[in-house]
DNA sequence: CTCGATCGTGAGAGCGCTCTCACACCCACG
DNA sequence: CGTGGGTGTGAGAGCGCTCTCACGATCGAG
């Protein structure tokens, strides 16, 4: 069944010997067929059915030195990213965008804490063309790394400087999300406000508050309770858990990701507030989870799969040869309004 | 680590140069390094420090013909791979998995429905060294086509004739998984059973719903109250609307996926019908999903991670040179009682 | 000592492909 | 009829690496 002699493949000399024509041409007429008259285009065609030849990659890599294929590069542990239901929507968008290509997807998930430096050094061992970077935490020091490798790229969420750190990324427009959450939740009657932000060393936690924030200080209301989670719903669960021990009185909730607005909404429940009644809920994302909660989540959509494919479209404008564009493209967000507030 | 200049990489030639000894010396230090002396073995090591030595993986694909990196091979569509909590864990496990080796994964998603035909191209063409392949539908065609390779490969679930079609898998104790959410149903006081199934196309769906079956048979029940879902939200929505029309006075559900579980939470509570009181619901798969429902879902547990290392492990068993075992690794499952059931 | 075995080493032959270059051929133009 | 400029083609030189093979040095056994 599974033979132990791996087939033997047909090379480029083959399909050049069955077309009657010189390695050359062969090649010529698989890559685009310039200068290729029609009758040896037609053998080659021919010989290349006839064999089931594919070109050899490493062969073609080794003097191209193109790899045809592009790394997204998780920071993260593989158990934070694939639980993150917002990163796994880049991804689909991202596989979405590459199937129109010869583009091979690696991914490249950091295995422990710290591991940038081994994926780096894959990276500027030219096994691929380009890389895409998400969910980066902390200082900028990653970008400001891959800008050194001299190899093309694309961020998802901005750096935390974007002046002195000039690199190609999109994101969404976090600040505007705050605001509506804030916006709403104030449009509604609510007026002890309060907020299970993210990490404050990701910048689209920060932006999310920042939004917030302002809005609430632009309608007159304090802005001071705040607590901070990790995007996880362990993590929500004891942010939202301690807002509720600091700020009992509390009417509405912006909770900056679905995974912890979801666990916010469980704490909650536990804690015996109705929801929307005595607390409103807004969250972030608009994911699959949004739908299956207990009511329904409120939250601000941002598009995930668009995400990724506005990534790897910046990606191919510079595979194409275009300098990267510093700087940002700032997707749109939207408020959904379902049952939670 | 200074320039930004076009990098040229160092190579091989190179490091020799540098170290004082021959291309063929430093090969054979950089891998494992048999017969070298000592010296040679530091000398090199030093200059490969000292450039930043990595080897040009196409280079050395071309001649060893392994290209260390390993195929995972989804037959759906980005969408539905991404949206599948379990699918996304089965992932997870991958990657840890191969983080401790050299290879790397690259991910080979269907474009469209029917797209295997490319993905076996890709795969025949030696571009990788084996295959993952998860999710598989329908017939056992590509469990087929994958034997006919001659490249090593597990699956993710049971062929659905494991007798006739040899093929190494690992899944999960499906039988087992319906069996035990129906004696919880029925140890619980249920008598009004019924089942969301999965795709009757699915070797899981077909396992979970006879495991169920049975149960109910030994139990004196009938098992005729089956609707099929596609194991996503909509699907679920759908299959359990169907299911309440069609069987009014259940009181006790399994569902065959967490998803559906949730979207089946959904319309009861829609339909006024109270979980657990006037319906107990039982769910499968056990990922975030179960918990951030409400009630939380009482579901059978799968091995999520464990499915994705098992199957990497096997895989990593026939790229060291053992035969393909042929045949399953079946995974234990588990009941995990929250409120719902 | 002599002899064969063992060890460390380097020279060199490719792996399958692309790409430059030279060349033969054809056509229009003066 | 030359001449110049296309156009299609093939020969051949590598890309960076591994691996076989031959060779001198070393060493223990006889």
């Amino acid at each position: 069944m599974t033979s132990g002699e791996p087939t033997h493949l047909p090379t480029l000399e083959e399909v050049a010997r069955v077309a009657g024509v010189s390695r050359a041409t062969v090649s010529r007429a698989i890559n685009g067929g310039s200068r290729v008259s029609p009758q040896a285009q037609a053998a080659v065609d021919r010989a290349v059915a006839q064999l089931g030849y594919t070109p050899n990659r490493a062969a073609r890599s080794l003097v191209t030195r193109r790899t045809d294929s592009v790394a997204l590069l998780v920071p993260e542990t593989g158990a934070r990213f694939v639980s993150d239901p917002f990163l796994t929507g880049v991804l689909q968008g991202v596989t979405t965008a590459l199937a129109g290509t010869e583009l091979q997807l690696v991914l490249l998930v950091a295995q422990h804490a710290g591991d940038t430096a081994r994926q780096l050094r894959y990276l500027r061992s030219g096994h691929v063309d380009g890389a895409l970077v998400t969910s980066h935490h902390g200082n900028d020091e990653l970008a400001l790394e891959m800008s050194r490798l001299g190899l093309p790229f694309v961020f998802g969420g901005r750096p935390f400087d974007p002046d002195s750190v000039a690199v190609p990324y999109v994101d969404a427009d976090n600040v505007n999300g705050g605001r509506l959450a804030a916006e709403h939740l104030i449009g509604t009657g609510r007026r002890r406000l309060a907020t299970v932000a993210g990490p404050a060393d990701m910048s689209a936690a920060v932006d999310r508050l920042d939004g917030w924030r302002r809005a609430l200080e632009e309608a007159g209301l304090h802005a001071d309770a705040v607590e901070h989670g990790d995007f996880t719903i362990d993590g929500g669960t004891a942010a939202m858990e301690r807002l509720l021990r600091h700020h009992p009185d509390v009417d509405g909730v912006f909770v900056a990701s679905d995974p912890m607005a979801s666990a916010a909404l469980q704490v909650l429940r536990n804690f015996g507030r109705r929801v929307p009644d005595d607390v409103a809920v807004v969250g972030f994302d608009d994911t699959m989870l949004a739908t299956t909660t207990t009511p329904p989540l409120t939250t601000v959509r941002q598009p995930a799969e668009e995400h990724g494919e506005r990534m790897v479209e910046m990606l191919l404008e510079q595979l194409a040869g275009s300098p990267p564009r510093l700087g940002g493209e700032i997707l749109p967000v939207e408020l959904i309004v379902r049952e939670s507030a």
